[in-house]
DNA sequence: GCTTTAAAACTACAGATGTAGATTTAAAGC
DNA sequence: GCTTTAAATCTACATCTGTAGTTTTAAAGC
């Protein structure tokens, strides 16, 4: 499944958020950015149509939505071909360009160092 | 400046191998996947007007193009607002996505060692 | 110089995307 | 029950993107 941008900003509001109504969505998006109700609810029927989102149940005519797809299951091949497209697939100048552009605290050296450790232990463990 | 996947890919090609003709572009990629020469010459067009490509010469009426931004000025930002997009900015949850999802060897693990040792250090000299 | 040919330039188009106005509909309030 | 109103639905449109056919043009070969 692909997504548009706005399409993503959407479902992340699912993902954050759990079931909302669309003029809830609405709500929270115009709170960053002017936007019609229009505009928010087309892009949940254009994500309802892909089956990104399903109506969960009704409060009068009031449609609540929810997702139906995780976000794992999206960004994880967006992750992919991103690496992909930029970098051909390979990691390293991925980490090198997030380490030296990305803002990072010292938490997130320590944060980092621990997740590569245990991949280390795995990746070894794997190779007996 | 923001170019579509279409036309980073011609990006990639001038990046990786200097300048080209259109016809040279057409061929390397057209070993990749079938498609045009006016396909690929449309957008090379595209990336002319947006100033991405230029002119260096013509040998007789072929016209030779140069790329005229780096990879790196287009990317860096694509990267940040990948990150801002899919993760809030965190680059945590990408670290753990990366780490989980992708193929990394033990070398590449020794290599994201190296270089958050350096940023580790960095970061510990800016704090004095 | 004339013909052939390869490249450039031009034109076109369908589908996706962001955007929102207009219209319909059904619930809520009185 | 009638009016008000908010939400859903419908329609529309400009721009971007991938795609390529057609036409023009100028160089190369003979």
């Amino acid at each position: 499944m692909k997504l548009s941008d706005f399409e993503f900003e959407v479902m992340q509001v699912f993902w954050d958020q759990g079931s909302l109504t669309a003029p809830e969505v609405h709500k929270q998006i115009a709170e960053q950015r002017k936007v019609a109700y229009s505009t928010v609810k087309t892009i949940i029927d254009r994500l309802e149509e892909k089956q990104a989102l399903v109506r969960e149940r009704t409060y009068g005519r009031t449609i609540l939505y929810g997702a139906a797809v995780t976000r794992e299951s999206l960004s994880k091949p967006m992750v992919h071909s991103f690496i992909g497209k930029l970098f051909g697939g390979n990691v390293r100048p991925l980490f090198n360009h997030v380490l030296k552009e990305e803002q990072m605290s010292l938490e997130d050296v320590d944060y980092l160092q621990e997740i590569l450790d245990q991949k280390r232990r795995k990746l070894e463990k794997e190779k007996e």
